[in-house]
DNA sequence: GACAAAACGGAATGACATTCCGTATAAACG
DNA sequence: CGTTTATACGGAATGTCATTCCGTTTTGTC
């Protein structure tokens, strides 16, 4: 028998690691950096072969890993998700919690706002992508609170606004027209945390 | 010579007549009901041969007429955009002004909602569709100021909320996940709707 | 009715996504 | 180290469209 036992795997995504062969894992890696490369700069219709080509495999291995082209898609925002959700934590632990605050909202909305057509696959209806919103908010909503506590108790907001709503409020400030430059949204959203500023400003 | 010569084309969109051969201005207009009707039940993603079929053409048919697939579609959204702006005359005319207002917003609603992958489309970034968002509004910007402008006159509503304004809320009151019903744009919009009455509800 | 411009329909063409299949390779075993 | 075999691989089919081409059919004029 070539294999030992699979142990387990871990949570819900793609980009976990069931048991998988050296060279595969490393193709995987591969491949989920190449893809994020190439929908940044083509946009997520992107031929598969291009991200292929750019990964160094051939377009069966994205197919065995990702059997749909939304499954693809799909691990690439959850993986761009968890990176930006888990980015909380080290402000946290480095900046004071306002600064943190506003640091880790100025990656929430590099992300938000850089929606190469990402934004119209998850609203397509498609049900491929139903998922994601949910996954969104179960990352982000925890990791936005916990700053908000933060800042919340140290006196430098007020309390009173909840991390869902701000979460929402800001997608929503980035849903323009498509060519907007993340500057709006940036600008609107300082106005929003300057309102929930304490009245502690120069 | 075969033909007279040419008068003028009216206006903007793809529906005007040019100058066409009576079987053209035929297909035309069976292509756009048939292009309506496909991309109501497939979606605009629909195979271009199923909507030549519907229409009984050919494929080149369609092509002669909308050189691009996006030419198509913009052509019936601008058809539906100025079937909706138009009814604002028509409510104007034989309602009283609430009532017309109110009648109008129920049509507006029923066409933004209904966004069977339209609203991809739209967001999507492509230049094709750059300029359906400005003639949108050229279009219901007018069309909505009117029943306003009666309705404030009349005294059931109160001034000061511009047309813009209220287009674009009811667009954002619709842009909720894919499946959602109209009824909670319409009950969201009803709201907006008795917020802006003069008090004299029942 | 004859003619030429304008339109037509269906058969190429070309780009993809997705699937197939013979080959190569990592891992367990001797 | 060699053998073995399940895994994984890459590139060549296959199938589905969008879009274009071209020989044939209409339409409007004379």
């Amino acid at each position: 028998m070539p294999a030992k036992k699979p142990s387990q795997n871990q949570h819900d995504q793609d980009t976990e690691h069931r048991f998988l062969r050296s060279d595969a894992r490393r193709n995987l890696d591969s491949l989920l950096n190449a893809a994020m490369a190439v929908f940044e700069t083509s946009g997520v219709d992107a031929p598969m072969k291009e991200i292929a080509g750019k990964a160094g495999v051939g377009v069966a291995t994205v197919y065995r890993h990702f059997p749909q082209r939304s499954d693809l898609i799909v691990a690439v925002l959850a993986q761009q998700i968890d990176a930006c959700a888990d980015a909380a934590k080290v402000f946290a632990a480095d900046y004071a919690p306002n600064e943190a605050l506003s640091r880790w909202m100025q990656r929430y909305i590099d992300l938000v706002a850089k929606k190469r057509g990402f934004a119209g696959a998850l609203h397509s209806g498609d049900p491929a992508y139903a998922g994601l919103a949910p996954y969104f908010f179960k990352r982000m909503e925890p990791a936005l609170a916990g700053l908000l506590a933060d800042a919340s108790s140290a006196k430098v907001i007020r309390a009173g606004v909840t991390a869902g709503d701000l979460l929402t409020a800001v997608v929503r400030l980035c849903h323009g027209p498509q060519g907007e430059e993340p500057a709006y949204a940036r600008s609107m959203t300082r106005l929003l945390l300057e309102g929930m500023a304490c009245g502690t400003k120069e």
